[in-house]
DNA sequence: AGATGTGGTGTTATGAGATAACATCACGAC
DNA sequence: GTCGTGATGTTATCTCATAACACCACATCT
């Protein structure tokens, strides 16, 4: 995740009961939507919340068992689309990564700024929609989802 | 480019006459700035142009040759980065597709309207940049560059 | 002219990202 | 209990992109 910058410093991590309440919120909001919160979908949020940034897929691929056994890719990208479709993660297009996300708010419009040296997101939510969507309209197309994604540097590595 | 909605129209691509000129263009402002316009990079900047909506990477290896003889990756890929370095062409990390600039402004950041039934797409230059900013100065982050899709139907595809 | 530095190209090979296809399984509805 | 639907396991493959190295073109300096 890191670039040339030389020092590398990616935000702590989430502590173990963060991502254990995170999981728990997750789980419980799904099922009462009558969804599915299977092993492999548990664990690919597991990994994606205890990485606390963007993560590639084959590093999940490889994260993903217990005992250091990797998984299938299949297994990994259903998961993620399972994931990304319920508003619980994140693609991130320009870096070919996934991210847990980190908004309250299911069904937004997500936006990143990222650090290409250490690797850092943050997300913030759909500040565009305003400008985007009156160009769209201008332009009259009909805008399903957004890709937003501005790189450059975090505080700490400016 | 297509997908589901059945009905296969993208935009009439740019005549022989107009994309030349484009040529020509691209060709005697970047001399004149002491770059090197080689065969390479004209042919893939011809072919982005010809083209008239995104192209993915292989398929212009696979025309890139006059006679039917592909290109070598490297080859093609090399020529990407150039063109996007100078403003040329721009790469859609959403679909993992280049097109053509058809900003007249150069060191612009682009934004784009993505058709997902025929593939057309709608450069609109820049619209989000007050927003973005703003988010990006509350966080602390220092952008350089931003990568700004919206995935919808056209208008000819509603 | 000859030396040399820089940037572009050709070529081979491989790394990284993602999905197709098909068999099997779990589970709720009827 | 059988049937449909959605999830998973598995194999194989496809697409996207770059590393590494040799060679070449051209400008510049002496």
């Amino acid at each position: 995740m890191s670039e040339a910058c030389g020092h590398h410093h990616a935000d702590a991590p989430p502590g173990a009961a963060d991502v254990a309440r995170a999981m728990q919120d997750a789980d419980r909001r799904l099922t009462a939507e009558g969804e599915r919160m299977t092993p492999s979908r548990l664990r690919v949020l597991e990994l994606l919340l205890a990485a606390g940034e963007p993560v590639k897929a084959y590093d999940l691929i490889a994260r993903f068992g217990e005992d250091g056994q990797p998984a299938k890719p299949p297994t990994v990208y259903r998961a993620l689309e399972f994931l990304e479709r319920k508003g619980l993660a994140h693609r991130i297009a320009s870096i070919s990564a996934y991210v847990a996300c980190t908004s309250g708010a299911i069904d937004h419009a997500a936006a990143f700024l990222i650090c290409d040296c250490c690797g850092a997101t943050a997300e913030v939510s759909a500040p565009v929609a305003g400008d985007l969507a009156r160009a769209a309209e201008v332009a009259g197309y009909a805008i399903a989802r957004t890709t937003i994604e501005a790189h450059g540097r975090c505080p700490a590595c400016q």
